[in-house]
DNA sequence: ATTATCTATAGATCTATAGATAATGC
DNA sequence: ATTATCTATAGATCTATAGATAATGC
């Protein structure tokens, strides 16, 4: 269309698009083409294989999806309300993308083999910031503030508590008719209630 | 083979492995045929379509994942004691069928107009069982005996927190080379840890 | 001259079915 | 006679590429 936004832009944009709806392989290069408007050769001149423009995408919103846990905030509040935050921003992350969820457990568990190399790369990038947490996490146990927990297990608790709702979207969309506001309604509900068991199941025990 | 494991049985039994392995659309028929030793047309002979066969498989896994929060037990013990078993039942079941979870999160995103029927259809069937622990949660909460929480928030941050770690293996697998032995041991201590943070999460606020 | 876009097509799937043949049950 | 199994094939994909043409930059 307009100068800046040329074809090779929209067919990535589409094919984002198409990626997050039913994961790689239920689009081919063709519903790329026609829906970015040109024809299906195009999408291999520009990036020569789908695996190719898959990757790119799904590397992306990969990043997307783990940025709040790989970002250090050096705010002076203390520990519990900068996680209280942080499982927020995570969630807040995934109501504006809600098909990321999907797209990860669906193409790693398929192409595990070709996309691992991904999840190493991005685990050896930010393991600085991953030991940093573990040992603010530590100290606040050790201060007797938060019970015994593992900073993996912590992490795992919070990631899956915040993917599962959106999971269960498009059933409470279609089969039970939620519109949009009550499904906007429900997830800040979510939201609420991911926080609160979490919160709750860090309190030490003898509290 | 043998007379009452016959090829209908044998296709069936190769088919559920293909599907739990890689979900319904990157298994063809031909795969099937292929594993299960006979040729692809009588696949088609026995279950007419893939969308039958994979549908038939699909129910029974599905119907599975969810049995243990479909049955009720009369057992005198606490209510925090039976929660407590149901949890590390679950996950057990999981533990003997690892790819449960991806294809019932695969199936029902991609597929949802097809397989919601299905999921309407036991959600009809368990409301009475659903009542029932509802009932029971919300008199222990009465009691004081755990903190304020909606029964389908409860069962979702149980059944999240339960498939997670299936997700994860494929990765830990073959990125991190644990062997079956320690998948075996991370399984067991992943599924105290879930226990944990559920009852840790459940505790009255002002004890 | 170079880059972007198109048409056409090879070669490899895949599902479903028609119709032939082999096995089984009475 | 009926049921199980096979071979062959129609028709619909899908990816990737070759080679032609149109658009753009100097």
């Amino acid at each position: 269309m307009n100068k800046d936004n040329n074809m090779e832009q929209q067919i990535l944009q589409c094919a984002e698009e198409l990626f997050l709806e039913k994961g790689f392989s239920l689009v081919s290069t063709t519903d790329i083409a026609k829906k970015a408007g040109c024809n299906q050769a195009l999408v291999h001149y520009y990036f020569r294989t789908k695996e190719n423009l898959f990757q790119q995408i799904f590397q992306a919103k990969f990043t997307k999806f783990l940025y709040i846990f790989t970002t250090f905030d050096d705010s002076d509040e203390p520990f519990t309300t900068r996680l209280r935050k942080k499982i927020e921003a995570h969630f807040d992350l995934l109501i504006e993308n809600r098909q990321i969820p999907f797209l990860i457990v669906n193409e790693l568990i398929l192409n595990e083999e070709r996309r691992s190399a991904l999840v190493k790369n991005i685990y050896n990038k930010n393991l600085e910031i991953y030991r940093r947490f573990d040992h603010e996490l530590q100290e606040e146990i050790q201060k007797g503030n938060i019970r015994p927990i593992s900073t993996l297990d912590l992490l795992i608790n919070i990631v899956s508590m915040n993917i599962i709702i959106f999971f269960m979207l498009p059933l409470l969309e279609s089969q039970f008719n939620f519109d949009d506001e009550e499904i906007a309604e429900l997830l800040q509900q979510r939201k609420h209630e991911v926080v609160e068991t979490i919160m709750c199941s860090i309190r030490p025990k003898n509290k």
